[in-house]
Parts: structure tokens; sequence; C-alpha cells
DNA sequence: TTTTGGTTACACAGACCTGTGTAATTAGGC
DNA sequence: GCCTAATTACACAGGTCTGTGTAACCAAAA
């Protein structure tokens, strides 16, 4: 039935391999030696398939970008579902953060391609809460949208700095009280 | 009336160099070199002001941790002002986001001073909000100020990466919900 | 078998980094 | 004038980084 685990490429190699070590240790720490070392290929072939560590970065954050899958629950459910989700990731103890923020403080100014992708993600992310916060008949969506990834933004970068998982809950309860505000059902307070 | 200029210490001199060039470029992507020359002094100089580069980011990160003044204005208001006051560092073209959390994104989970420092302006910030609800005699004040931070440092993430100043006016509003929600007034709706 | 393409080992250029060593120089306090 | 302390210029060690050049190698396809 499910297709014989695809014998994994070896750009795909690369590509995880340099997203564990960019994520886990920053881009900046991390050179393509290392990257080479930890899978056991020689840095040849690593630049035989990236022209270079510029391209190797944009498509580690462009493997970052995935969408999320689309869901039956109702949408209000899907709203929290987020938090829980943040939460679970918080304890897990190779959490670092969001790696597009993370990579726009490192690269700083300068890198336009690593902000443009960072800038595609986060706009994604609202634009989902926003669709769902249309679904529920929100009056103004948009808006609430983006006070709802502001608080999303908020407990990762709290959690980034304190590793305190709580972070995400107390989004949820926040996000709860804006929701309620906007005329939303979350269920009894 | 006003004291003469204070003729700046060499240390001041080096540490307010360090503080831009690392603010604004990041840390990683200075060197010591940098700094000694955009200051026209030599690399020797610095070094016999600061024992090492870390030593440098440490007391660049101990010199952002000024705490906020105190204010003769209702706590409510305060509140409400540190968003206002978000909104312009966003619209200054110098703002980089938050010095401590690009600090621990860029020099990752291996520096054990620099979290520290992070974690402890984190927590003042924290502070500040729970005494100034302490004072409008808000039930759950630990509660709401960690919600607070997620807004502030929420806001800032998102400008750190769109440049859009409005992030501080969402927060402000999505903070005017949590308000009004635990009985403060925060004027007419 | 021969060809082809990816891979390896390895050296290397050129740049940048942190940190030190040293001797000459400057400037202020006495 | 003299002493002291900071500063300077400059070289350099030792490390890291990105990216390239090259010749040998291996496996599978033709």
């Amino acid at each position: 039935m499910a297709p014989p685990p695809a014998p994994q490429t070896m750009k795909e190699r690369i590509l995880a391999t340099a997203d564990k070590l960019f994520y886990l240790q920053g881009i900046r720490a991390i050179g393509v030696d290392t990257i080479a070392a930890e899978i056991g290929i020689s840095k040849r072939t690593l630049y035989n398939h990236f022209p270079s560590k510029d391209a190797l970065i944009a498509a580690y954050l462009e493997r970052r970008f995935v969408a999320p899958r689309p869901s039956d629950k109702p949408p209000a459910e899907q709203i929290l579902a987020t938090f829980d989700s943040l939460e679970r990731r918080f304890a897990a103890k190779d959490f670092r953060g969001c790696p597009f923020v993370n990579a726009v403080a490192e690269l700083g100014p300068t890198d336009r391609a690593v902000k443009k992708i960072a800038i595609a993600f986060k706009e994604s992310r609202r634009v989902w809460f926003r669709d769902r916060l249309n679904e529920l008949g929100v009056a103004d969506a948009e808006a609430l949208a983006t006070q709802l990834v502001l608080l999303v933004d908020g407990s990762i970068a709290q959690d980034l700095v304190r590793d305190d998982p709580a972070m995400a809950r107390a989004a949820k309860e926040a996000a709860k009280v804006l929701l309620r505000n906007a005329g939303v059902d979350v269920g009894v307070r």
C-alpha cells in the first residue's frame, strides 16, 4: 500500500542534515564542512548539489515552509489547537524558536532573500488564522488574525529564552479572551 | 544647570560602538577589528578594556538592560503607553528586534551567560507589568502580565521580519481587550 | 567492455576571526 | 623636567570559513 520507503536522495539527505544543524545551532555557527562530515560525504559532493551556502540556507528555509494540513474540525477548535501543538513543540528539548525569525535575526538586514521567505511564511500563518476566523463569521478577521499571530510569535520568543512551555498555555488563554470578545464560542469560561 | 557633557570614557565609547554594530548587524557578524576601526582606536586598546569578545558581548547586553523609569501616570496608562513607545521604536529605521532574543537566537544554546541575561531581562519586564496590574487590583496579575509580554515580544518579532509598526497598534488593541476582560478601565470602546 | 556521472580524497587560495607580543609614542600629574 | 599609564602601530600565531581544482575511483548503463 504505502510506497516503499523512497530512497532518500542525496539532496534530501543534505537538506535534512543542514536543517538539523542550522536550526539547533544557528546558521552562522555551522560550516558546510560540518554538514558534510555529519552525513559522511565530501564537501565537494555538497557543493555539487548546492552552488553556495546561501543557496543551501534558502533551500533550508523553503523546506521549513510547509502549509498546515487542512482539517475538518470546527474552525475555533483548529485555532485553539494551534496553541496546543505549540505547547508540545515547546516541551521538546530540540525546540529552538522560529527558524524564520532566527534566520532574520542572525543574517541581519543584509540578506534580502532570507527576509523575503520569512515575510512570506509569517503572512501565510496570518492568512490561515484569518480564513478560519472568516469561516466563523468574525467581523474584523484581519485585525484579530494579526493579534493571534502576535500571541504565537510572542510565546515562541518567550519560550526560546525561558524554555517554558507554559508560554503556549498563556497564549492560548489570551487567544480565548480575544476570540470570545469577537463573539466566538470557545466553550464555558 | 546640566552638568558639562561628561567626557565619555574609553570604555563607554567602546561599548556604545559595540552596541550600535552588534545590534544593527549581529554579534557574530561584527569582529572586534571592526569595532576598533569604527572608533579609530587600536585593537589592543579594546582588549585592554575587555578581556575577550565574550566579555564585550556580556557588557553590551548588560548595558541594554535598563530599568524603565518610574512614572506617576495611572498604571493602566503606563501599560498602554508601552505599546505606543514600541510603535515609535518600530518606526525608526534602526530598529532590529529585541537584542536579548536576537543574542539568544544567534549565540544558540551554547552561551549560558547570554541566556541568563536574556532571561533576567524578560522576567524584569514581566514583573513590571505585574506590578502595574497589582496597583490596578487585577485578580490574576501574574497570568495577565505574562500575556502582555507575549504581545510585546510577538509584535517585536513580527516587526523584525515585516517592518510594520502597525504590529504595535495591533498588540495595543489586544492588550486593551485583555485588560478590559480583567476589569480594568481602558476608556470607551 | 566502454562510457558516463556521481563521488571521494585532498590540497589550497583567500578571507576573516580572536587574541597576543612588543617597542615606540603620547599625555597628564608631580 | 620626569615619571607613569594609556595608547598606538604592527606583526603574527592559530584557527575557522567558503569555495575551487584535480586526479582517482566506483557503479551502473549501453
